[in-house]
RNA sequence: GGGUGCUUAGCUCAGGGGGAGAGCGCUUCCCUGACACGGAAGAGGUCAGAGGUUCAAAUCCUCUAGCACCCA
């Protein structure tokens, strides 16, 4: 193809054979952000689209599910904001209360120190600073990742505006009543020394014992009731022992009184419907003061609340003997002691469910408390209401009935924290009188008696109670700010099924309650990131993969692509590094079509070459064709948050049509100067929808060829393509399924018959549509090419039985037979294997459509077409088969 | 104990009443003027098991088994 007057290669290294990720990646973010893209104001016009960030851990640094959740906000931010809407990605941090306060503590006790040694002020002084050193590491790892988010709009939740928001929500509750305080039994964590809520309790197995014990009658009378428990110390809190109303074996025991061994108490015998008598001997201890449901006994019976332990788990005064021993040894001393005394019955292994604090995996000591609960009633109602009304449409569905039952057995959230770290609790109380005040702003005085002397709740709120309010908080609120006006609600919410509790549940609540309206229409729940086999990534399997360093190796576009391309809605995201390998090459297929587009476009940018009106030509309507369908199946891809979809869509049709076909078909048409303009057209207007279509998610690499080819603008801002201008062009389709189908069936054949390709091979085909006959025929010189041919004949279906260009080998594809001059001397051992195997298949396929068209039952209840397109199979097959005999025949002679 | 999801090619997963799909891996051939991070052609599956509904079931229903997760 090559003459003199061909256009000059573009310089080598304008496009190189393999793409360098190295400069895009470093280059790219700085100009999008420069020039304000990342801004909604880029789109002033535009409908308002505003997704916040799952705020991430302020010391933390990023890790693959950060990658991953992060990969589909961008994808959508930046697909939104190229159809023009006002996108707003609003990023920011969290204050991680427990987890942070955890380090800073760790790194502390390096020093030989503890919080308490430094005092409130300084240690407060150390977290900032650790907040200060480590707080930017994630923020820029996720410019390294491309996230295009709005840093100007950054927020972190001990932000002065945020914790306004905090406090203002506070009071508003507290005076609204849906705040108190109170003395109830709470998780208490004996290692963070702080209360924390039901949810984040961590319920794990752990093998203990079933010990069996023998409290005696108090008056003395022989023998006594036996209880099990898993606990045995707690029993020196026991106020009580519990059986169900219902059980006949302790029917004349309720009322009666026994003696608390080693305590030497009197206790009662109660009934109680929440006795299982299953359970254990149906007779079980009640320590009101150390278990949830025994506490709930004890309001219902009146019992003491004995506490047992102090705030490390240690066994205080009240445990009388054992005081000053540890929970673990005092269960063992107790037993011990319980057995001198004649009273252990029995002690079993046992496997049970123990509650561990989800930080730090102590196991959590339930203990009766003063502390800051939210009414969380009034306020989950709503919540689920506008779940359950599709004012916010959970993606998959399936969470609705989890976000249900959660909600409708929601207990009361206790939301103070013995931590320093974190937003300090607005309440003041009074030195001088009882009273207390609850304020946004510090209070100078009393306001029951006028005192000045006021001191702080020295605790702080749990986190999730300000992330609660980071739809709003972040846009302004308590303020009415333009941007809360603007965006709120929040177009959509992307998150991990895993804080559907902790953090969606509490935002809906907050932003309905004091937005009045839903934080955002969608919420998307995405799976974890495992590795290949579907392991869950973890430190101690030793399987975690770091994303900067697979961003590192292969691209920070490819481990978006590979990410992205496995994300269906809800589904978990396995992954090896193969699998970034993989996107790492298509990336390198698609630098590579582009080359191939740049090279023969006569310097021309996209923009130039793609202007003017597209050919007629079958190849050109077929590629514009898929191009429209691809379009349109990746709109829907992304509007139903099925990520992977769109990426299969878009893989297929830039590897598959475009690559493996078009360009391959369009060599012959730039070949030839008079069809040369209008093919270059066709390719520019390819190229720029697809690197278009892709920048969401792979947006370096598309900004560099853009760069390279379009000459102007850059694509992170350009126009999102619209499929519905491009019709479904049904004729060129089936003629270009015909096409591949025969151009396939050569190749095949020459494969088979060990021709090598370089083998002179002269074929006639037969189209039976006289239709598609006339389209493969202006087709022919491409066929050749594909084919590899030296010559080809194609006639209509109207002549029979003729001698064919001298063949000897008779091929069909659905739509086509193939007549082929082969010659002689062809060792065609493989193909006659082949063949048999493919006849035997096609007789069997054939028998079941016979066997299906002779049922009545089914030509009278299928609809029409089903047998109508059975009925076409069986004259396809039955027309194949006989080509394949005949040639499997003349094969064998 | 209650709930949810999963079981489809060697691996990881889509599909979801009417001819079994993808990526990776594997086999054979090919460094052809976009690309060997590539091209061409292939092999490979009683869609976990058992019942049922239906003209038709991998797909819907029931049960069973195994795995995973959530809640108590």
């Amino acid at each position: 193809m090559s003459s003199p007057a061909d256009p000059p290669l573009p310089k080598p290294d304008a496009f190189p054979k393999v793409y360098d990720p190295v400069g895009p990646e470093s280059h790219w973010y700085d100009v999008w952000e420069g020039a304000g893209y990342f801004r909604p104001e880029i789109n002033p016009e535009g409908e308002p689209y505003c997704i916040v960030i799952p705020p991430p851990n302020v010391t933390g640094s990023l890790h693959m599910g950060h990658a991953f959740e992060h990969s589909l906000i961008d994808a959508t931010i930046r697909r939104k904001r190229m159809q023009g809407y006002a996108a707003l990605w609003l990023p920011g941090t969290d204050h991680a209360g427990i987890a942070t306060q955890n380090v800073v503590e760790r790194q502390l006790a390096e020093e030989g120190l503890s919080r308490h040694d430094l005092g409130r002020a300084s240690f407060l002084e150390r977290v900032w600073a650790w907040k200060e050193k480590s707080g930017g590491e994630i923020l820029t790892q996720m410019r390294r990742m491309g996230d295009s988010c709005d840093w100007s709009r950054e927020r972190f939740t001990m932000d002065e505006d945020l914790s306004l928001a905090v406090r203002t929500v506070f009071v508003q509750l507290y005076e609204e009543g849906l705040i108190y305080r109170g003395e109830r039994i709470i998780n208490w964590c004996p290692r963070c020394h702080t209360a924390i809520s039901d949810i984040e309790v961590d319920y794990d197995d752990v093998t203990g014992e079933m010990v069996e014990i023998t409290y005696p009658w108090a008056d003395g009378s022989p023998g006594g009731v036996t209880v099990a428990t898993t606990r045995a110390e707690t029993m020196l809190g026991d106020s009580a022992v519990a059986v169900n109303p219902s059980d006949e074996r302790y029917a004349t025991a309720v009322g009666r009184t026994v003696t608390l061994p080693l305590q030497d108490r009197e206790i009662p015998i109660v009934a109680d419907p929440a006795i299982d008598p299953e359970f254990g001997t149906g007779a079980v201890k009640v320590t009101p003061g150390h278990d949830p449901t025994d506490f709930e006994i004890g309001e219902r019976h009146g019992l003491e609340i004995i506490s047992i332990f102090d705030n490390d788990a240690v066994v205080n005064e009240n445990g009388g003997a054992f005081c000053g021993q540890g929970r673990f040894e005092a269960r063992e001393a107790v037993k011990s002691a319980l057995e001198e005394a004649g009273l252990l019955v029995s002690v079993e292994q046992y496997v049970h469910s123990v509650g561990h604090c989800q930080r730090c995996s102590t196991q959590v000591e339930p203990i009766v408390s003063k502390q800051w609960f939210v009414k969380v009633r009034p306020l989950s109602d709503p919540a689920l209401e506008a779940v359950l009304g599709g004012q916010t449409k959970f993606v998959p569905e399936r969470w609705v009935k989890v976000f249900k039952d959660w909600l409708e057995n929601i207990r009361d959230w206790c939301v103070s924290r013995q931590l320093w770290w974190g937003h300090r609790i607005p309440v003041w109380y009074c030195s001088e009188c009882p009273e207390h005040v609850v304020s946004i702003e510090a209070p100078t005085q009393c306001a029951a008696c006028g005192a000045s002397e006021l001191e702080q709740d020295p605790d702080v709120l749990d986190t999730w109670f300000s992330s609660a309010l980071w739809p709003f908080s972040t846009l302004g609120w308590p303020k009415q700010t333009e941007d809360l006006n603007r965006f709120y609600p929040n177009a959509m919410l992307h998150t991990g099924f895993d804080i559907i509790f902790f953090w969606v549940a509490r935002m809906m609540q907050m932003g309905i309650h004091f937005m009045g309206e839903v934080p955002f229409h969608d919420v998307a729940y995405h799976g974890l990131v495992r590795d290949a086999h579907g392991k869950k990534m973890s430190k101690s399997f030793g399987n975690v993969v770091d994303p900067l360093e697979l961003a590192g190796k292969y691209s920070a576009d490819a481990l978006r692509f590979a990410l992205v391309r496995a994300a269906f809605p809800g589904q978990d995201v396995p992954l090896a590094e193969e699998w970034v390998e993989g996107a790492r090459n298509f990336i390198n297929k698609l630098w590579n079509a582009s080359r191939f587009v740049s090279i023969n476009l006569d310097s021309m940018s996209l923009a130039e070459a793609a202007e003017g009106e597209l050919p007629d030509d079958i190849a050109s309507r077929w590629i514009m064709s898929r191009l429209g369908s691809t379009i349109d199946a990746v709109d829907s891809g992304f509007d139903k948050y099925n990520f992977a979809e769109a990426m299969r869509e878009l893989h297929s049709f830039a590897w598959g049509d475009f690559c493996d076909w078009y360009i391959e078909l369009s060599k012959e048409a730039l070949a030839d100067e008079t069809r040369r303009r209008s093919a270059q057209r066709v390719l520019a207007r390819v190229m720029s929808a697809l690197l278009r279509l892709l920048h969401p998610v792979i947006p370096f690499v598309t900004e560099e060829i853009w760069h390279r080819m379009e000459g102007g603008g850059h694509v992170a801002v350009a126009e999102w393509p619209e499929g519905s201008g491009l019709i479904h062009d049904e004729d060129a389709e089936s003629a270009m399924s015909v096409l591949t189908g025969i151009v396939t069936e050569i190749r095949t054949f020459r494969a088979l018959a060990g021709m090598p390709p370089s083998a002179a091979l002269g074929a006639a085909v037969r189209v039976n549509s006289p239709h598609v006959s006339r389209e493969i025929k202006s087709l022919s010189s491409q066929l050749v090419g594909l084919a590899r041919l030296s010559s080809l004949d194609v006639r209509g279906a109207e002549p029979a039985d003729e001698d064919l260009a001298g063949s000897n080998v008779r091929l069909v594809t659905p739509g086509a037979e193939i007549y082929i001059a082969a010659g002689g001397g062809l060792d065609l051992g493989d193909l006659g294997a082949k063949l048999d195997k493919k006849i035997a298949e096609l007789r069997a396929d054939l028998t079941k459509v016979e066997r299906k068209l002779a049922n009545p039952e089914f030509i009278n209840k299928a609809p029409e077409e089903v047998v109508a397109k059975e009925r076409a199979k069986l004259a396809e097959h039955s027309e194949s088969l006989g080509a394949l005999e005949h040639l499997s025949a003349s094969l064998s002679s």
